[in-house]
DNA sequence: TTAAATTAAGATAAAAGACTCTTAAATACT
DNA sequence: AGTATTTAAGAGTCTTTTATCTTAATTTAA
């Protein structure tokens, strides 16, 4: 697995937060109710992204989080990175520590290439993007599929 | 991390393996040594390879394990499916059961790219690349570096 | 100003991954 | 035959990740 759950669950979250009206608090409840998370567990995680700057949060009744700026201006990378963190685009697919140009292994072009390419798709993929190809096509943001785009 | 700590100690494992003359067995100990992997850990990690066919193994002394194929036969690939299996290339970059072509995630398209691009780059290099590449270039197949290309 | 709603934070628990230890089985060599 | 060497296999431990439970702090609104 690519990411850990809790950044996969933190990707989510924000793409559910981009369905909304800029501006508007939506419960950390609400959130792991619509996409079936674990309710303590993801508010640990969205308060990672809250302290990231990615998200703004509320406490109190109508409080909550939601994005800190319009969606067409987060993208995925900066979620994988506040949460996992940039060692996934850095370190060596054979698991060598200080695997790099200065001291490659065999792999260490060819694994770097896809490595950057991935990193250039979240780096230019936002929020908007997917919020707007997902209601185009009615496409699923939760493993039931019960989800309703707005 | 996208490969188990135990899939990259098969890969290692595997390259160092041809680095040998075709026939010779290597122990395990002389491996775990070589590469600084725990003993035990790498029994049981090349244990699946030799009942994937990928690998041979002899009991008794001047036993050990061997590639069963040569090195220009054995890719990346298909030890990486002996010992993670194969979900890391089907499995979807939001952690959606079942996302696929049918009812497929946002991201669905854009990742199932670069996932095919990794499946294939494993696919298409063989230890027998990588060894020649090695020797080449005197590259790292150890974290401390003082692997002798032989 | 009190009660309800909500995030924040800490402690604990369960599950998975990584690693270790012990014993058994097979094999080669003397 | 006996002994040393080596892989095979099972049980056990440690660590990290994932998830849960409990309490505190903050805020709104009646």
């Amino acid at each position: 697995m690519l990411l850990s759950k809790a950044c996969i669950y933190g990707l989510r979250s924000s793409l559910f937060l981009a369905t909304y009206e800029s501006g508007t608090y939506v419960s950390i409840k609400e959130i792991s109710e619509t996409l079936d998370i674990s309710f303590h567990f993801l508010t640990k995680i969205l308060q990672q992204l809250t302290g990231a700057g990615i998200l703004e949060s509320q406490k109190g009744p109508n409080g909550g989080v939601r994005l800190s700026k319009p969606s067409s201006e987060l993208c995925l990378f900066i979620i994988v990175e506040a949460i996992d963190g940039t060692e996934i685009f850095t370190e060596c697919v054979l698991g060598l520590k200080g695997c790099g140009t200065q001291k490659p292994c065999p792999m260490h072009e060819k694994w770097g290439k896809k490595r950057d390419d991935i990193q250039e798709m979240l780096k230019s993929t936002t929020l908007l993007e997917l919020v707007e190809k997902g209601k185009a096509g009615n496409l699923r943001i939760t493993s039931k599929g019960d989800f309703e785009w707005q």
